[in-house]
DNA sequence: CAACGTTACGCTCTTCGTAAAGATG
DNA sequence: CATCTTTACGAAGAGCGTAACGTTG
């Protein structure tokens, strides 16, 4: 069994099953990932893929069981990389962000300009995803970090640390009715066509929460991955759009007007998520630092000795 | 970076950091060895060993970081193996078991002769330690499964079974004064040497607890690994001895008397442990089945679906 | 000086690329 | 027939064993 033959394995999965392309990502000929696949098969015993003809499809039943396995060597292996390089002293690497549209779009891109101006020959991919795709992205370490509101924080294996709260927005064209009411009542809500994030009506999420304890039926027109898709549609008066406050922009959503209805939901927390027995690069902890800017260097150390490692 | 060099690091630090043992445990050349540790060292640009002129003599401390991604790696790839092992269909492979010496001295043998009929293929190892030694070995996948009673069930990476309960027998000479006491009390106990399990006064264990709670302070004499020691000991009438009652044997220690302390501790319970997100082999669950006779297939199937996989 | 580690060297087996052939839908 | 996978083959390189040399305590 070879690191290589994994690694093909790993890349061929991620890649859908397509040979050719997992080669391309490797940067090597595609002859060889068959080739290391037939050999680690050959060796186990085992199929690991499922084929029609010569096609890979899917994988076998032990075929999932290995690529676990292999997911977690594959972690392990960037982490001794990450190790090594901190401990090089360079302030170089990749570092990756899992997050949601929201962060992504109002409240990454401030940090992300002082983090490569700090750190210019760090790597940084931004993954942006929902929120349970950013915990499948920090649980697999395909992301050094994950910042999201939703699903992060109910799962043992990442260490979350709490970053902002914020309130939500119900935002509609100027001229529309609901413009002029003082207070927003969830009946208020419920009688127009609702467009909000999808996930919000998914799994047991707060907003879900609020309707089904009051037992008011929303109407919901239509659910979006971001807020700017969300705002698009009410602009084109099609329904009104319940966003995180910090989405909406007085100057460039000039045509709609946003008014609270914090008095209506549970304040939200974002968290940045960091999957525990992981090691933290330098850099790493210097990004949470700058995203939850009111923290002290001392209270993140703190905080960061609480994780398992 | 290679397996093999992860490897042959491993092994060197099982090894006490001699690369000569190393080779041999590996059956390969000592300069191969050698060379493999200096090639990964040289790659990934970071010292791992500590070194006194040419002898290895510690781990580095970005080493020892390395060291726990490695043992992770080294745990998965023995996880494909068995994977694949139980998907050929074949009953061989590897068992190790981890157990105390009161397991493996009167419960195992009895249950270890059926498995060995029914899977003479299986290579069956048993590693023999104190209760913190087992849950270590489970936990870094040296040991497939753990028997204890003590410290196993605390860590959350364990998954426990309990699988029967026991209380503990005082054991002293035939002519010691107490052979006479209808019901021995802990005034009893603390009134004479006592001889028992080391690890039952480190840590928080039900016997230290329970004269601590009482504010007695037993007159702990001697603390030896295994029951047969405190039996010799006792035997030389240097003490009474606190141990499991079934590590007493009417025939065998017939110069002894044995009595019932129920009475004064809380009845223990010992568990057969295996980690969580660790493939379980058929042989595996048999050998359960095996040492806890009264659970039936239905219920084990029960127990080991509710396991993190 | 005995035990241990590194260097040197040559043989063998692997790996990987290119080219070509075979399958698949 | 365009896309994808396997087979074939040769060059480059990695791995490993033996032997010799250097270090350490």
């Amino acid at each position: 069994m070879k690191l290589q033959q994994l690694r093909c394995i790993y890349e061929v999965v991620l890649n859908s099953f397509n040979i050719s392309t997992a080669a391309k990502t490797m940067h090597t000929s595609q002859p060889g990932v068959s080739k290391q696949i037939q050999l680690l098969e050959e060796e186990i015993g085992v199929q690991i893929f499922q084929r029609h003809g010569k096609r890979l499809v899917g994988l076998t039943d032990p075929g999932e069981k290995v690529f676990d396995s292999i997911s977690e060597i594959i972690r392990e292996s960037r982490n001794i990389k990450n190790i090594s390089a901190e401990y090089k002293n360079n302030n170089e690497g990749v570092f990756t962000i899992a997050t949601t549209h929201t962060q992504a779009r109002y409240k990454l891109p401030k940090v992300v300009e002082t983090f490569i101006k700090k750190y210019p020959k760090v790597n940084l991919n931004i993954h942006q995803g929902n929120p349970s795709q950013v915990t499948e992205q920090i649980l697999k370490g395909e992301a050094d970090v994950g910042i999201a509101t939703e699903a992060i924080g109910s799962n043992d294996k990442i260490f979350c640390i709490p970053c902002y709260s914020w309130n939500r927005s119900l935002v509609m064209p100027k001229e529309h009715p609901l413009a002029q009411e003082e207070r927003i009542t969830l009946e208020h809500l419920a009688s127009y066509p609702l467009i909000t994030y999808d996930y919000a009506f998914t799994g047991s999420t707060i907003v879900s929460k609020v309707f089904k304890d009051s037992n008011i039926e929303p109407n919901i027109m239509l659910t979006a991955i971001d807020a700017d898709v969300i705002k698009t549609y009410v602009n084109l008066n099609l329904g009104i759009g319940l966003i995180a406050e910090m989405a909406f922009d007085k100057e460039k959503d000039r045509n709609l007007i946003a008014k609270d209805v914090s008095h209506l939901f549970p304040v939200s927390t974002t968290y940045i998520g960091i999957r525990q027995d992981t090691f933290v690069r330098t850099f790493t902890s210097d990004f949470i630092k700058m995203f939850i800017p009111q923290m002290t260097d001392r209270e993140l150390k703190i905080i960061l000795e609480k994780r398992q490692v």
